[in-house]
DNA sequence: GATGAATGAGTATTCATTCAT
DNA sequence: CATGAATGAATACTCATTCAT
């Protein structure tokens, strides 16, 4: 029974995500929420002060989520090529295997609802990647421009292709695609 | 008197428009989008039937003026690669100058309130740049790869950079960073 | 082309009636009822002031009608039960005829949208059935009570066996049903 | 405190009964019908989904305690003659002491928004009644006519009756008058 | 007379949030 | 901690009526 501690709370967040990508935040009901996520309607509000909060704390988690799964297998002395390379294909494979949460940031990334200290907050977890493309491009292998500049191109870049996979799953499976792909993103990168 | 034709709907749409921007569908009463259009409350739905309707004739018009300037002072004559710079250049300058409408893609082009007729229609709108890259493909200038994925790279890209010079628009006045985002375009589409 | 004075006013009334019977006032935009009729939302109130005005009128114009249908074929010759039988038949014949009329009556005359004034008007289409009765309490021929609570079962009666055949029209032409339903009639009105 | 289970539908469909009777079902607010039960707006969308929902109820909570009402100190015993005297009465007298529902059961027993399936579990409420008048067919005691045109005929009848003594009611304590009029009842009903 | 665009008050219903149990 | 009945402000949409043409 201890075990299930924090379990509702996890239920009703996974019972959120679902709910908001399908829907909307304005589709979707706190009391639908609670009752997806097996709980009474009060107890929301027992986790989360407001709707509100419920979806931002959903926006960190997830964040945090792909941030520790981003930076899985990389040790410092692989090649950049190649550290950017496993970068990319941790991010892919995760979207793939989460395509709501991935939904969730196309669909509310820009949101009013999602507020901008959360969006900072949510930045945080992108330092590792961000470092590594400053590095590269001391070594002259990287694009020479704003660090913002190359940063926004990268993230949007990414989602996109990983958007385009989510609807051709089958093409992921095949090398050729993920080489070409990882190529235009590359492309853009490299000097 | 008669020039009054049609001022009322589109005094609607441009009030939707702005205040969708700030304030997202649901934000946005119809009753404020009638105050501000100066119009009374039931004249919104004597124009669209429903709050949805409106929304989604929003993004079929904007589509369209999108398209239009899309193509301004292209002739066959020119190259392929001037071509492509001087769509992508007419498309970030009409990001700058029309900011709520970028924004407006942004947000909302993942909402389940835009139907899936209205997005199929809203593709029609570019079908001349996808002649252009396929031409480019069929003459070994732009990478050999799925039509709709070099589309929706493309598309996911300019949005991305559009976004970027929207953060620092003094940045595109200086045809340094003009040059360099536009190399990263054209690296990601060419061979 | 002169003949089409009053046309429109008889549209509006016939399409009113309809959709008052299937959908009821309320359900019943006087939008709606213009349109049906062939004329413009605006031309309905240059011939009833307002939408309670119609429904009056229409109550009254079916109530005349009724009454001229009532007497037809009486003359004064003819024994008391002979003329109860005839008006019976007149009636029953005319609800038969007429089927939106008598449910316009059973929906609406209890409504509050048919003010007091009207109903009172209604009744005086009455008259001469409220003085055969009378002549025939005066004979000894029908019950002795009331007239108002006479007339009401009357009345009430009629409806009811009206009601009746509308739901089983074939049994109408039946002359033994005839019979057995006028026999029910007259043994509450006959000592 | 635990007697106050059901109290605020209670409340509520009383409070619709007496609204509606006197402004029909259009001219009575949701809002209207939850102050004067003294609940909050939303309260009445908890007991009712929709407003129609609450009127089906209330039409089939009356029925429902028409007929428990209806059949009070009836034994088998009695011969039928006196049986449906006693029933004749019982129904009378709570039109007397219900004038509101009976009033209600005039003005909406058409109206659309009562549905074909409310209507006819509302009738499964008169089996006893139609049982006894087939008995009486059968012991030639009554008319030999179909059972629902008996059956149309003696509630049409009751009702028009009820009305008459609502208008009348000194009238009802006579007993002159109750033979009588039960005697136009019965007169109907008898061979 | 006839039109139909425009009006804006009115209404059913929803839903985030509270709180007594 | 958990419940779910109760709240009432908020909102999309309707519709009788007006009036400039």
């Amino acid at each position: 029974m201890k075990q299930e501690q924090g379990d509702k709370r996890q239920a009703l967040l996974q019972a959120a995500l679902e709910l908001f990508t399908e829907y909307g935040f304005h589709g979707t009901p706190t009391a639908k929420i609670a009752q997806q996520a097996g709980v009474a309607t009060g107890t929301l509000f027992h986790y989360f002060k407001t709707k509100e909060e419920l979806i931002n704390q959903l926006y960190l988690d997830i964040k945090e989520e792909f941030r520790e799964r981003q930076t899985e297998g990389i040790v410092p002395e692989l090649p950049l090529r190649v550290k950017v390379r496993r970068i990319w294909e941790n991010m892919i494979r995760w979207f793939l295997q989460n395509p709501t949460k991935i939904l969730f940031f196309r669909q509310f990334g820009a949101s009013p609802y999602i507020t901008a200290l959360t969006k900072e907050q949510g930045m945080q977890h992108f330092k590792f990647v961000m470092e590594l493309f400053e590095e590269g491009r001391r070594e002259e292998i990287i694009k020479d421009m704003p660090p913002d500049m190359l940063f926004a191109i990268a993230s949007g870049l990414i989602e996109t292709i990983g958007m385009y996979f989510l609807k051709h799953p089958e093409q992921f499976d095949d090398e050729r695609f993920r080489d070409m792909t990882f190529a235009i993103y590359w492309d853009c990168l490299k000097r």
